[in-house]
DNA sequence: GATGAATGAGCGTTCATTCAT
DNA sequence: TATGAATGAACGCTCATTCAT
């Protein structure tokens, strides 16, 4: 039998995550500038008070929506099988595919790394999220390096930061310049010589 | 003879400027999302009535700011002496340079790219700066790559595209991650060969 | 039994009353240039914010006072008993009663046709108001005529209008000038022959 | 020879008088509600800050357009030659004329009666101006009643305050009710047998 | 007399948040 | 849990008026 009590959990949970894309896709669409709480909790049909049920503060929302966002974009997934380059071309595609596909995502992100710098939990999150990316790039290199797939000399360490910070470039492009972004991404794999 | 007209002029100016930079600073700090009129005028000493005398709306001064963010990084610039490596590399080195001693610049700068999806008078500065960047990078290289500089099989435009695209991924980077962007950069001189 | 959900649409019509009332008041002392959102939610005993939970916007709450008004001065209720001349002998005895003892009334609504001229909205509502009066007014005379109570050749319409016109002049006069409206009153009673 | 000391009092005449005229124009369309002393300047090609050099406050000018209005309704004149319904007939049709010539001036009249409710400056002028046109009037009335033009029991000041009463209906509705208007003179006229 | 600059006071409106129900 | 009502604080902006030049 189920009684109310069993349901309220999932419920809650499900509510929280539907406000959560609802936030996501505000701050998509016109930036934390634009976001609203009254919106957020109409486009799921709810109150905004009701809102501060499940998230006490705007803030919280946000914050909850940078964790969302920032675990969507899964970067440091346990790895496939594949040798280093064919792991690192598959990261780049993967990256840019999902660009493509969902450009929003990559808005939000962009917002979100520029209010990291003013939010330290935010900070946080984005902090760890680079770490473990960063490392994990370095790995894949580092073992193509050992296994002579890219020169002795390719310095792993910069590589993988070289990445990252392309790879940010072009979320801040991939709206309003694809096509540079596109150009730019085929240009990295071929200096990565995973073209 | 200094009359009271000759003054008045570039008083105004002078006004305008410094009501430019508190809005610009004021975005470096909080964000568009943070930006207010009042504090931008309290910062210059003025009444925020009398900075509507100088900005009709708040959209006038963010437009204002945009287009004095985006002329102070000069990418564009007349080409110094040297050959097209020498030009390319003393275009990354300014940049970073830049980068280092104002990272506020590129902070609102990635601000006014971000705002630029949905605004499109800053749109227009955004774009017509991008196609000028772009060009100028992409004259260097192939003149670069005429000379025999580069291999002849460099997609000029690609390198181009991916030297912008990896500048604003820095800029993002530049405050939070510094050291991360400074070993993107070695690495991007090194791909490029101008390390 | 009395739910409170019973009762909360009356709270709310309540209190949008007591606002379009203080807004009446306010417009009857300082017009309509004196009209203040504050100022009408300080009277209701409410926070200005709260005013726009009722009203989106200050001219959705001129709109609620102009119908307020205008529905006020019930110049086309069924007709109760009586000939012709008394029908008229008593709508214009009543609307002079209502004069004397509400000329904020009266006031209320020449600030009301005066500002119909440029706002369409209240325009629409005098417009309608007007011509209702107007055929009642028009039909009363046109039977009293019928029953030759009124010489054959009184133009009904003409008449008609002239008694707007007159009702619209004691309006403007009823609080600087009550003497002359109630010499004007009589008089044209005496016109009609009902004096 | 004339300095210019001669011409500035002349000048300054001509100013205050197109100042007068422009704020005339302005309340006209948009009613002492849009009046701007910044807009009234502009429109005689001046700045705001002159506009107070020839008023020193927005009341004064106010005023000013008051009397300008007020000494525009020529309902005083010394009597041209005729008998007394002759002199109520080209009374009436005069202002009638000048209702269709420029409503603006009745429209004006209106909102300065509103406002004299409330503006003990303005109350006098109106008070001065209606007490003479009501004596004009009834001497007009008395007159025509001694000659036998009208019979010995009409009440020449009742009947002078209601075509003052009329005259002001007309003014509230020359503009948006001219058809209303024009019966409802035509038949103030057959009351007043002289039409 | 004329003006650009400046301002204080105030305006209508917004919005995250609180609270009684 | 859900909500309508309420609010304090703030926002961008307006405007008559003042003042130094």
């Amino acid at each position: 039998m189920i009684t109310s009590k069993d349901e309220i959990t999932p419920r809650r949970a499900d509510r929280r995550e539907s406000l959560i894309l609802a936030a996501f896709h505000s701050i998509a669409e016109q930036g934390f500038e634009g976001l609203r709480v009254r919106e957020v909790a109409a486009q799921v049909g709810i109150n905004s008070a009701t809102l501060h049920h499940y998230f006490p503060t705007k803030e919280a929302l946000i914050q909850a929506v940078a964790a969302y966002a920032i675990q969507r974009l899964v970067v440091t997934e346990s790895p496939p099988e594949g040798t280093p380059r064919e792991l690192l071309r598959a990261h780049l595609t993967r990256l840019y595919q999902q660009m493509q596909q969902e450009p929003a995502l990559f808005v939000v992100l962009t917002e979100i790394r520029l209010r990291s710098q003013r939010n330290s939990a935010i900070q946080q999150f984005v902090q760890q999220q680079q770490a473990g990316w960063h490392e994990r790039l370095t790995s894949i290199l580092q073992a193509g390096i050992q296994q002579g797939q890219w020169p002795a000399d390719l310095h792993a360490e910069d590589a993988a930061s070289a990445i990252i910070t392309f790879i940010e470039g072009a979320s801040l492009g991939i709206l309003s310049h694809p096509r540079r972004v596109a150009q730019s991404i085929a240009q990295l794999e071929r200096w990565l010589t995973i073209g």
